[in-house]
RNA sequence: CGCGGGGUAGAGCAGCUUGGUAGCUCGUCGGGCUCAUAACCCGGAGGCCGUCGGUUCAAAUCCGGCCCCCGCAACCA
């Protein structure tokens, strides 16, 4: 029976030169709860994740470090693997684009493109910095053309590339997007592509010939095959899609890829493309998930701010890391993650609601029936609210599942969870104790509760596996979560009465609030301190070559129809020249002029909405706001900055 | 007039399709209970539903103007 329900869920292929960070966290603790969830309700589930190891960073890395590129993709793999396993992930699977059972799939994959007439040879046209290697798109570059990794200068250049007619699709795509309404969501996003679709397509330029980590072209080796053909094929290769033989090929077209709202495009837009021209089925859904801020601020790098997922299961275990990301944000939009909320949480949810029922529910039937299961024998009415409670949860369950809402499903699970908590107060089973002849109603509601409990841990075992488990083993039920069919989800009074309740202890303590933000914050500036260590330092001479001045600013104002440009005249010892700058969110043009700044004034001139700049002005920013950097205005224009 | 989403209690959200009692979580205040993790349960306070105008017996909900915020795109880190 179970033979003809497959359910396919992916994560993104992790750039494994990237460091996990929460956001890679979420995704594919997404992808695990959806997948236990439909394993525990009978499906044949194949959940892979991944990571994408090819490219030009990964090739300049590896140099960096002294390794083969392969070397490093070894050693970097591991700190995903590790965090999967550090957070109970249950991926059937672990591609690597380096596997030779990829090589194969993408070449396959070129190959029905190619007899479908969609690969063709010719030249790509892009701005290419020698010491880097690489090549940019105009809207990369940095103001004056300049490299966006390393700052220098780049140069217009052509080179032979092999392309793909993604134009061709067009009208395929949006006929499909039209006809398939989940298969882009959720459905603002969807709105997004459409609309990107409707500006035109071009064709996809897929291979590269200026770096050499990665699959050759099979015809022409100089040829690497370029990020997207390669990436997206995984979704394939993992199940030898290409291979007759593969029992796994019955997963595809896969239910659901997660992705970021980063990369929704390459999805929704370049991979149907692909699929369509190599005669494949299309994914059913591509669900966008949105992103984590931290206490407000975007993750970056430069700030510091990226949080260590490995260090937030140590602190906080990895079920309630879990709850988190799944409870505290509609799956499509972004979210805030801080240390304040997450610890509400635990103590709201985890430890007042589920813990604490839990705890009362197993501490009575220690205190009054000696640790023994009692019998379901003298049944009223009010069981029925508990009953009910759970029938109404694991039917919500399903359907907020079906379409990821996580929270919503937490949602009605807590439900039946205050439903109980309720119940036990209603029933008062502490003054049925007093009572002699009570005692078998007295059992009955400790069955009840300790029953409704174990249908509670199926309910929760997606989301916090860990947890449920234990949960079961307290309120003495077997170990086996696995069912048969979604409906056992809503059954009752199932659990085994005589049973001895082991030992137990607290599942979710409550945290000291205070005590624990002072803990997290001396341990976060060590953190910061390791990242700055390993960030890569310039020498003396790289330094050297910017120049910076002072600038006094003559004239200001705001660049027609543009929204963060202002276009300043600034004296740099020169006299006076033009700088575009996108600071107009943060300043008035009347705020700047008369002031002096600091100014790059050795910077290539750069076009910006038709205006030539000539220098970049210096200003702090964290993200959204900039803070212009102002001398005392007694220094002359001109004066060297270092 | 680029495309899209949104402005509802201190915070975060639901309700709007199918007009008629404005609901949830957290916080806050008060009470109850004592099985439990200062927990749990009950109750209260707190919203002229961004703004102006229209349709209607009746508008958070439908229509129009305006203001503001957020995505995508475009010139931006």
């Amino acid at each position: 029976m179970s033979d003809n329900k497959t359910f396919y869920v992916t994560t993104p292929i992790y750039y494994v030169n990237d460091k996990p960070h929460i956001g890679h966290a979420y995704t594919t603790v997404a992808a695990d709860v959806i997948s236990r969830y439909k394993r525990m309700c009978g499906y044949d589930v194949f959940f892979l994740t991944g990571t994408d190891e090819h490219g030009q960073k990964m090739e300049l890395s590896a140099q960096k470090q002294g390794l083969k590129p392969i070397e490093l993709a070894d050693k970097n793999n591991e700190r995903f693997r590790a965090l999967w396993k550090e957070l109970n992930i249950s991926n059937d699977d672990f591609i690597r684009t380096t596997q030779s059972r990829h090589k194969e799939a993408v070449w396959e994959m070129i190959r029905k493109m190619q007899s479908n007439g969609d690969i063709y040879l010719g030249e790509y046209e892009g701005w290419y910095c020698t010491p880097c290697e690489a090549y940019w798109t105009e809207t990369q570059l940095l103001e004056g053309n300049l490299c966006p990794d390393c700052g220098r200068e780049t140069a217009k250049l052509k080179e032979s590339s092999y392309f793909f007619k993604m134009s061709k699709y067009e009208d395929a795509i949006l006929e499909h997007i039209n006809n398939n309404p989940d298969f882009i969501r959720p459905e603002s996003r969807r709105n997004e592509i459409i609309s990107f679709i409707k500006e035109g397509l071009r064709d996809l330029s897929i291979s590269r010939i200026n770096f050499s980590w990665g699959i050759p072209m099979e015809e022409n080796e100089k040829h690497v095959i370029y990020v997207w053909v390669d990436a997206l094929t995984n979704y394939l290769s993992a199940l030898g899609y290409f291979n007759e033989e593969s029992h796994r090929k019955k997963y595809w077209p896969a239910d659901f890829h997660l992705v970021g709202k980063d990369i929704l495009r390459f999805h929704t837009v370049y991979w149907p493309a692909m699929l369509f021209s190599a005669g494949i089925p299309l994914p059913k859904s591509v669900f966008a998930h949105g992103w984590w801020t931290v206490d407000g601020q975007k993750m970056s790098k430069s700030m510091g701010n990226a949080i260590d997922p490995f260090w937030l299961v140590e602190i906080f275990g990895r079920d309630a890391f879990r709850y988190f990301l799944m409870r505290e944000v509609p799956f499509g939009l972004d979210g805030d993650f801080s240390f304040k909320a997450l610890i509400h949480r635990i103590n709201g949810d985890l430890a007042n609601d589920l813990g604490n029922l839990v705890s009362r529910s197993i501490g009575m039937v220690k205190k009054y029936f000696d640790g023994i299961v009692p019998a379901y024998t003298d049944k009223e009415s009010i069981d029925e609210n508990v009953h009910n409670a759970i029938a109404k949860s694991a039917n919500d369950v399903d359907n907020h599942l079906s379409k990821l809402a996580y929270n919503k499903a937490l949602l009605s699970i807590w439900e039946s969870i205050s439903v109980m908590n309720r119940y036990i107060d209603e029933a008062k089973p502490w003054v049925l104790a007093k009572d002699e002849s009570k005692r078998g109603r007295l059992g009955s509601v400790l069955y009840t509760v300790l029953d409704g409990l174990r249908a509670v841990s199926h309910l929760v075992y997606p989301f916090m596996p860990e947890t449920a488990l234990e949960i079961r083993r307290q309120i003495g039920s077997d170990d086996k979560i696995n069912l048969t069919c979604q409906e056992d989800l809503s059954k009752v009074c199932l659990l085994k009465s005589g049973e001895k309740l082991p030992e137990s202890t607290s599942i979710f303590p409550r945290l000291d609030e205070k005590e624990m933000l002072e803990k997290i914050y001396g341990k976060k500036e060590e953190k910061k301190e390791e990242l700055m260590q390993e960030d890569n330092l310039i020498d003396f001479s790289t330094f050297e070559q910017v120049e910076i001045k002072a600038g006094k600013v003559l004239e200001v104002e705001q660049v027609k129809k543009s929204e963060k440009l202002l276009k300043l005249l600034v004296d740099v010892g020169d006299g006076g020249r033009t700088i575009v700058s996108g600071i107009a969110k943060s300043y008035h043009p009347d705020d700047l002029k008369g002031k002096v700044i600091a100014v790059v004034t050795n910077l290539k001139p750069a076009k910006l909405m038709g205006i030539e700049s000539c220098g970049m002005i210096l200003a702090a920013s964290n993200g959204e706001r900039h803070f212009v950097l102002e001398l005392p205005e007694s220094i002359t224009a001109g004066t060297k900055i270092k």
